[in-house]
RNA sequence: GCCCUCAUCGUCUAGAGGCCUAGGACGCCACCCUUUCAAGGUGGAGAUCAGGGGUUCGAAUCCCCUUGGGGGCACCA
């Protein structure tokens, strides 16, 4: 454990608008890492800005996938709808309100930001101006310099005003903890930006700067999909008087074919893998190896040894396909890795789903699934895949296509005829102990006494 | 349309000017082990380091261009 350094303050920020994403783990987990690796604090933010699309069965969703994946947090909810544990609670934006609305006075009164009064009519129309004439979209200024008088009349008329800030021209750039020196000129950011609705609440952008910045976050640690955005929270942490923390950009990960990972072509809820039967640690080694390696030859680690190896510096640039069958590789590395009464433990709620929905008939006992272990255990690519191994031994009645009974060398004639005599050969050892050195003499005399091979019949059986 | 950005085997990656006839892993193929299937072991196919120009005695590694990919440009997050 290295020594605690308060100075580092990352932070991770979901908002509970559908379950936990593989990306929002993977920015958690990299998170995790970069403070446990040098001691500092890891904190957890919930995003609950978009009433309309929040539930609280997705944050709880969410936290309980973390927890799932031993992503644990130093600041924060530690349950959905629990309370918020920390020195800079609360931790969900909708109950620190207030203080976007302080913010955004502050910004007013400075007039840092200004009220635009431009109806949703007016924007579209500018937009589509601008598209018509091949030019970026961007807001034109209408009320960027209104007088006093104009706001009144506006505000006589009975107009609400969103708040607009004000994007200095110029070049803003930082140094980007994976991407090095990146620049962008502030013309580029599309104008003057909304921070706050006209209906008083605030917007992303806005929030997120404003957290940032009271929870003195030391480093924003995202994804590759913020770059664009990050001069806006350059320029808001700069006009609230605040130093600007390090950023630091994550590749994405990728579809299969390249494309920007989506719910139609890669499974992507957390939940979903876990319910598939995905373990805990294959879950979170192949995702610390989807942008980053050690640097060596290792690829099955632990969560506390990629702590131990973790280097920010060593984060790819480039975008990551998910390959589902690296991840199941991996799983099938860590099923093995699992003490057997653990093992008996997390197979026990897939072997209960399949009785549920009726793939099977019965559930075994613990003991029963502690006697496969030896056999299963080094053949699980998941931990649901145990139904369809041995599913057969605890249905009421077997079905089996007769065809992929018969051996190679032999036809279903004499497929039946062999397993009917071995039948016969082994029933004068009912009752006995029923083990293969007791079985296979017996069997043998019947493959000589017909002239057949003995692997044929063994395979039949 | 504009801006940002990335680019090594099919995939994840090693590689920070000579250690590279480019290494490992997944996947694929073969063999071994095994009287099934896996696992494991061994070996193999697989990348003219996207293409083209430079710089250098020397470039996958540095620079430029091209091409291709990704991201962003909301009173979404």
């Amino acid at each position: 454990m290295p020594a605690p350094d308060p100075s580092i303050r990352v932070r991770i920020a979901p908002s509970p608008t559908g379950p936990l994403h593989i990306g929002t783990a993977r920015t958690a987990l990299f998170n995790y890492l970069f403070a446990r690796h040098v001691g500092g604090t890891f904190i957890f933010r919930l995003e609950d800005t978009d009433v309309a699309r929040n539930t609280v069965e997705n944050e709880r969703d969410i936290i309980d996938g973390l927890h799932w994946l031993r992503i644990t947090w130093d600041e924060g909810p530690d349950a959905a709808g629990g309370d918020d544990i920390g020195p800079y609670a609360p931790y969900r934006q909708l109950r620190r309100l207030e203080r976007y609305a302080a913010a955004a006075r502050h910004l007013l009164a400075e007039d840092a930001a200004y009220p635009c009064f431009c109806t949703p009519e007016e924007l579209e129309a500018d937009r589509k101006a601008q598209e018509a004439a091949k030019q970026p979209p961007r807001y034109v200024g209408r009320c960027a310099n209104l007088s006093p008088d104009e706001r009144a009349a506006r505000v006589a008329e009975g107009r609400r005003a969103a708040t607009r800030f004000r994007v200095r021209p110029g070049v803003v750039g930082w140094t980007d903890l994976v991407r090095d020196r990146i620049e962008i000129d502030t013309a580029n950011l599309g104008g003057d930006f909304v921070i706050v609705r006209a209906d008083g609440t605030p917007l992303y952008h806005f929030t997120v700067v404003v957290d940032d910045a009271a929870m003195e976050i030391s480093h924003v640690i995202r994804g590759e999909d913020h770059v664009s955005n990050t001069p806006k929270h350059i320029l808001l942490f700069e006009a609230l008087g605040h130093a600007v923390p390090v950023f630091g950009h994550l590749p994405l990960i990728l579809n299969p074919d390249g494309t920007k990972m989506s719910k139609r072509k890669t499974q992507t809820a957390v939940s979903d893998y876990r319910a598939e039967g995905f373990v805990q640690e294959g879950f979170l080694n192949y995702l610390a190896f989807l942008g980053w390696s050690p640097g060596t030859e290792e690829d099955v680690l632990s969560l506390d040894e990629v702590v131990e190896r973790f280097d920010i510096d060593k984060v790819q640039k480039g975008g990551a396909r998910f390959d589902r069958d690296r991840l199941e590789w991996l799983n099938g590395q860590w099923i093995r890795r699992i003490e057997p009464d653990d093992l008996v433990d997390r197979l026990r709620p897939f072997v209960e789903a399949a009785a549920g929905d009726g793939r099977i008939d019965w559930v075994p006992s613990d003991e029963e699934l502690r006697a496969l272990l030896p056999v299963v255990q080094e053949r699980l690519p998941t931990l649901g895949a145990i139904v369809d191994l041995v599913g057969f031994l605890w249905v009421d009645e077997v079905t089996v296509d007769p065809a992929i009974l018969v051996p190679k060398r032999w036809d279903a004639a004499t497929t039946r005829e062999g397993l009917g005599a071995a039948r016969e050969a082994l029933a004068a050892h009912d009752g006995v102990t029923w083990e293969a050195d007791e079985l296979e003499p017996p069997l043998r005399e019947l493959v000589e006494a017909r002239g057949w091979k003995a692997g044929d019949l063994f395979m039949a059986i």
